[in-house]
DNA sequence: AAAGAGGAAAATC
DNA sequence: GATTTTCCTCTTT
């Protein structure tokens, strides 16, 4: 197994002359252009020479182990670029193989990161061949949208992680025409990872980059199997910034204060979560009135629009 | 127009 | 039986 080497993720789809915005949930990903530490790809994408400008300074100063946040990334465009570009991070770059390393632990980080996040915000299991068709929905759609892709509808319905693992990109394709190649492609990587969790750490869900060991194992307190509430899902969400801060983010963490940016995406998640495929704001948002009188999220006490108070925070 | 409040009832566990 | 979802009316921003 594992012979798939992570597909470079192509930029979503967009429309014409959208481009990617700093920030995107996807920046991080989108770093996985990159070579990983895998064996050679003969149609290796280009690299764009943009991420060596944020990558490369950080190498200058290992002690800072802290990886880039994504709002702070240049506009990632491989669009553009041409097949010729490769090679041009190791040749005009004396870039040492030590620090190359660095630049992959890091990226690879980034990517098992993330994967990380979503296993947790999906309720799946990291490895897509352990999915039922249920896991595989869910996965779609929040691949579909994070990356903005266009709505599949129920084209891979009633399919298997096994299942879904065995198809090839052809069949990706049959099955989506218009973006069944980027989601082969994310599925490659979440093999990979799968892969290599399995390999590199029997025991823990572990990794550790570098110097910086900013993964925590298995510290979290959900409850395994108790339906997840609204409150602990938004107070995930709210843990991400850097996955999700373009959704919800706390505007004083101190006092449990947080402010809902994009509702209606906030609405699809938790829809997603909780396999409600019509769930919007206005309902997601009678949920948390419900918890007015429980005494578990309050209006703050300068109202404002989208903004709600954890009673308790911590 | 979108967000907010809250009653009522169905759905879901 | 508690929580959430759905639907609804009315008010506020």
């Amino acid at each position: 197994p594992g012979s798939a080497a992570p597909a470079a993720l192509a930029p979503p789809p967009g429309p014409p002359g959208t481009r990617w915005q700093p920030g995107h949930p996807g920046a991080a990903t989108a770093a996985a252009t990159v070579p990983l530490p895998h064996p050679h790809r003969s149609a290796r994408p280009a690299v764009p020479r943009q991420p060596v400008q944020w990558l490369y300074p950080s190498l200058e100063a290992p002690g800072a182990s802290l990886p880039p946040e994504p709002e702070q990334c240049p506009v990632i465009d491989s669009q553009g670029a041409g097949p010729a570009g490769t090679l041009d991070l190791v040749g005009s770059l004396p870039v040492e193989e030590r620090s190359l390393e660095q630049v992959q632990s890091l990226v690879l980080g980034e990517v098992l990161k993330d994967i990380e996040t979503a296993c947790k915000l999906l309720n799946i299991a990291a490895d897509p061949a352990d999915w039922s068709p249920g896991n595989v929905q869910k996965w779609i759609l929040w691949t579909e949208h994070q990356y903005r892709l266009p709505q599949l509808g129920k084209s891979f319905q009633e399919l298997s992680g096994r299942e879904l693992c065995a198809m090839s990109e052809q069949q990706f394709c049959e099955r989506s025409p218009a973006c069944g190649d980027v989601l082969h492609a994310h599925l490659d990587i979440w093999k990979s990872a799968a892969w290599m969790k399995e390999k590199a750490a029997p025991g823990a869900g572990r990794y550790c980059a570098g110097d910086g060991a900013w993964t925590d194992s298995e510290v979290d307190s959900s409850c395994a199997g108790q339906p997840i509430h609204l409150w602990q899902f938004l107070k995930e969400l709210l843990l991400k910034p850097h996955n999700y801060g373009r959704f919800i983010r706390w505007l004083n963490k101190e006092k449990g204060i947080f402010k809902i940016e994009d509702s209606a995406q906030v609405a699809r998640l938790w829809g997603i979560r909780k396999n409600r495929p019509a769930m919007n704001y206005d309902k997601l948002s009678r949920s948390i009135r419900q918890y007015y009188k429980k005494g578990i999220i309050r209006k703050p006490d300068i109202s404002q629009r989208l903004v709600y108070q954890f009673v308790h925070p911590l």
